[in-house]
DNA sequence: TTAATATAGTTACATATGTGACCATTAAAA
DNA sequence: TTTTAATGGTCACATATGTAACTATATTAA
């Protein structure tokens, strides 16, 4: 069968339209740990993954948020640099090292967190909790 | 009022997810515009604003997609040295200079929006047409 | 008028990112 | 075993991006 195309309008491209929200979305934050910390959004992210206690490597990181692995190479090394994480040699696997975060990194996380909710708690309100709800399930859905 | 925060994850973070769904949905289309025509992301998004017949200048471009003008300025270099747009002294004002594709970016135009509106019509068929229009509808708001 | 301010667009420099080659270690194949 | 291939992680180089300063033109105020 042969779809008919109607005119390409950006306006209803949705990478576009996804990209135009998480930018616009992301701002505000992003502002606020490049500024109030100097972070990187991936060293935010790597922060972000981490937790006050999900030790992980960082494949492993690499895997769950599809980013490459130079990139989150050099947030580790930002991050351990800071001293808000350490890493362990693993003695099973003398290649993996495990990441985790050092008490600082844990304060660093529960500050960035709490701004973090703050900040989407309005878009949460904004929408609508049915719509936020509706959103977030085709978010997931196309991310998979 | 005090909200109770619950414990922050990024599972239910809109920002990441909105970037996470972005980056997956743009990816193949993304790797067509630039393994076909060595196209940078800004350089497709500049051919797409301005399409078959929207002349714009480059401040417009920058507003409407709320990119920073010295993306935009590079863009419009790249696009023009291919040939694929031309760029127009405004006589009222010469600061100005109205872009418009050529006949050659009117080609590419055509045959790259097939492309993407290929790729998309799975999503769109995916989520289902309702899903769709809400998702949609969701994105506009939260980038306005 | 002329001086001061704003706007459209470019350039130069610093910083961030992608790519491929690399090292060390482990797993698989010979 | 020994060789070969795969994996976790880093490094060096090329490319892309952000920022601030710049040119040229237009607008506003003195």
């Amino acid at each position: 069968m042969a779809f008919i195309l109607t005119n390409f309008s950006l306006d209803t491209f949705l990478p576009y339209l996804l990209n135009q929200a998480a930018v616009q979305v992301s701002e505000d934050f992003a502002a606020e740990y490049k500024s109030k910390y100097g972070l990187l959004r991936t060293e935010w992210r790597v922060l972000a993954h981490l937790g006050p206690d999900h030790t992980m490597t960082a494949k492993e990181i690499c895997d769950v948020s599809r980013t490459h692995k130079t990139k989150i190479s050099r947030a580790v090394f930002a991050l351990e640099k800071r001293r808000w994480l350490i890493r362990t040699r693993d003695n099973q696997d003398r290649r993996k090292e495990t990441l985790s975060l050092t008490k600082q990194g844990r304060k660093a996380y529960q500050e960035l967190t709490q701004d973090a909710q703050k900040k989407t708690q309005n878009l949460q309100e904004a929408l609508g909790q049915k719509r936020y709800d509706a959103l977030l399930s085709a978010l997931r859905e196309l991310s998979s």
